[in-house]
DNA sequence: ATCAATTCTTGACGTTAGTCAAACGCAATC
DNA sequence: GATTGCGTTTGACTAACGTCAAGAATTGAT
């Protein structure tokens, strides 16, 4: 087949098992196909929607890195997460058929844009299609109950200990290492997820090079002890 | 119709806008009805659902009000939510069919049992369901996004106004007084979900008494001034 | 009615993280 | 190489909230 007329095919796409149901039949993998309408490449810094943007499609991104984050009318601002290969977003549109927070790349970036209406008429035919996209939105409830536990009550290090592993550990599954990550995100950007100030965040990180825990050269971090981070997280017993 | 023999239907229930899509033709009603199973009373202080455990229904809540909670290994604890009559809990068991969370009545209540694989077949034929699905998931994830925003950007006293604002509005939405409410939860509780400690909780309840906002008497919660409240939550601005 | 058990409130004090400010480091530009 | 700009780090101080402890108010049980 001629390279230059590769179809944009889920069925041989190296995210198929991140982003797609499993065990389908040819005749399914077909439909599925149908489901991406058109890619689209979003340089670093630009937005992929925005608060209040009519909803549309959700968005499986194929490479890249994204924030997503919400604001308050009195300019309150919060990341309500980091999005990575594999995953999706637009979730958040659907209730109200407008984007309720805002989706920015934190590098140059391609998504799969999946019209809604399509997914949904294809999810009633293909049974495998349904429950996917009910056991993603499902994640996301799940997901964000994690960050509330997060936010609501864990401390400074603890919250830190926690994004880091989270973060390696996604990316260990995409095949990176299991100690070693590159930020893609800001301090700034760090605490407004993690509900800390900048200089909390930096303290934290300067902990935990003192410690011994990690080494920090600007965005990369090198974890060597994974097993102090956790934890930090769940302190062991002490009895 | 003999009373006794009343057909468990979401057509003739008074909670139908709350819970159910709107404009369905008769025949959709009917396939409709089909979706609740039976249900299901829960006494104050019992659980619906626990962490671990199989999922296999959502619930519609008839009557009563339940909290949600997370909990991690090392005994941490988080409410992620407060039900009330016409809300739909279970839906983090979709994703990995066991549920993550436990909801707990915190007044004796009553549920409609929706057999979620029965939820997916009549999906597949009523696209009003199909749709309607998606966005309660969907409104679910824009909630917690909220919650995000108040438990990583927001005071104490901010949070409880926030709180308590989002609580009579959501009361109010079921004919219920825009400016007296009973809090069905304990301070402990509170304080669990707006991630403070219970003396915080108490001591920030006074401190609106004291400023006149609100009257507090146990459980029961008078709001004199609303504007106050929602000054409290998006201060305005000051320039 | 009495008692015990909860739940809630309040005070005194300690800790954590926020604020403010300055300096540092890296990168891009002149 | 010097300069500017931005993101980050660090220090000193402060405010907010947590902790500990005691007491009041309710609730439920005997």
């Amino acid at each position: 087949m001629n390279p230059q007329t590769i179809k944009v095919a889920c069925s041989n796409c190296n995210l198929r098992e991140l982003c797609m149901p499993m065990g389908l039949s040819n005749d399914e993998l077909d439909r599925i196909d149908d489901m991406v309408a058109s890619r689209r490449k979003i340089k670093r810094g630009e937005t992929l929607f925005r608060n209040g943007e009519k909803f549309t499609s959700l968005f499986a991104i194929r490479t890249g890195f994204f924030k997503t984050c919400v604001a308050s009318e009195d300019g309150r601002y919060q990341v309500t997460g980091f999005q990575m290969a594999g995953e999706i977003i637009g979730l958040d549109g659907i209730v109200n058929d407008n984007h309720s927070c805002d989706a920015v790349a934190l590098e140059d970036a391609e998504v799969c844009v999946m019209p809604f209406e399509r997914i949904e008429e294809i999810a009633r035919e293909v049974n495998a299609l349904q429950r996917h996209v009910h056991k993603i939105m499902s994640r996301e409830i799940v997901r964000e109950h994690g960050v509330m536990l997060l936010l609501g009550s864990m401390r400074a290090e603890e919250r830190l200990a926690a994004f880091l592993l989270n973060l390696v550990q996604r990316l260990h599954a995409r095949g990176f290492s299991q100690s070693e990550l590159i930020l893609r995100m800001s301090r700034e950007e760090i605490g407004s997820f993690l509900g800390m100030k900048i200089e909390t965040v930096s303290r934290t990180f300067s902990k935990f090079v003192e410690g011994g825990i990690i080494e920090v050269k600007q965005r990369h971090v090198r974890i060597l002890n994974t097993e102090a981070l956790r934890d930090i997280v769940n302190p062991p017993a002490c009895d």
